[in-house]
DNA sequence: GTAACTGCAAACGCTTTGCACTCCC
DNA sequence: GGGAGTGCAAAGCGTTTGCAGTTAC
């Protein structure tokens, strides 16, 4: 999403679109890692010494709220950030806890196969697969 | 899990049967609703008033590591527990919360043929499913 | 008998809250 | 200009840790 739409989007629903706020969508979205509020909050950090926190928490949420974004929740008691909000599968490493996007349009087509015999439509999804990915492989063997 | 089998399960790895541990492992695998840890640890607590919130989660890890139960973590910051192993679907209610644990054979079915094309062998998977349960539906209208 | 386990209390770390200052509209 | 948003510090809450007493094997 370009910074102009996305200001176009806050205001539209009566949100102020603040320097902050734009970091850190912008920040989420250049990564396909999904960053936890930590690893957030350091990367901005950076280019916005004097950020607070609460401004991570808050500004999370509120693009949770306006649906920018997904909160997957972790064993660990971690939570992580996912920009992308299509059908998708999460592929987690159970070694080191790496995650990346699988996105086919096979899976998609299985997918809508599965939910049809549902009575009932789904508002959402979350996917995961745990795997063991190639560089822990590498490493292990 | 018959408890006699649970405590051969236990000695055969080097843990000690202790009654809290079959007392905890009993007790979810009684509900399918997927506790919390507080949950447990009230509903522990009316047969076993002095047990600890650390034996609780000292013995929720030593199931999970046991490959008794799964740990599936969610946004709210909560952790919940199933006991329920087998490949199946979360039907998770996003207003109230009830989990319910989904499990066809169809489903099954749709979901090898996905992950046939995959190009390696998942060690395991999470399916949440998103959407209003009937109770909820009846209130909101 | 003894090593593992439990229960308690304190510590820890992530998240939320309250409030004065700041900045977007 | 005014109210929403930010930054800071403190509080809150779920989870972990350390240790003395207890229990399964």
């Amino acid at each position: 999403m370009k910074n102009q739409e996305l200001i176009d989007l806050f205001n539209k629903n009566g949100f102020k679109a603040t320097t902050q706020r734009l970091a850190i969508y912008n920040y989420l979205s250049s990564r396909d890692d999904h960053p936890t509020t930590e690893q957030v909050y350091d990367a901005l950090r950076k280019d916005h010494p004097t950020i607070s926190r609460a401004t991570i928490y808050n500004t999370l949420h509120l693009l949770k709220q306006l649906g920018l974004i997904q909160e997957l929740g972790f064993n660990e008691g971690s939570i992580r950030y996912d920009p992308n909000m299509e059908l998708h599968i999460n592929m987690i490493c159970t070694n080191c806890g790496h995650i990346e996007d699988y996105d086919s349009g096979n899976f998609k087509l299985h997918w809508k196969e599965l939910i049809s015999e549902l009575n009932f439509k789904p508002k959402g999804q979350r996917i995961d697969i745990y795997y063991e990915c190639d560089k822990c492989k590498e490493k292990n063997n």
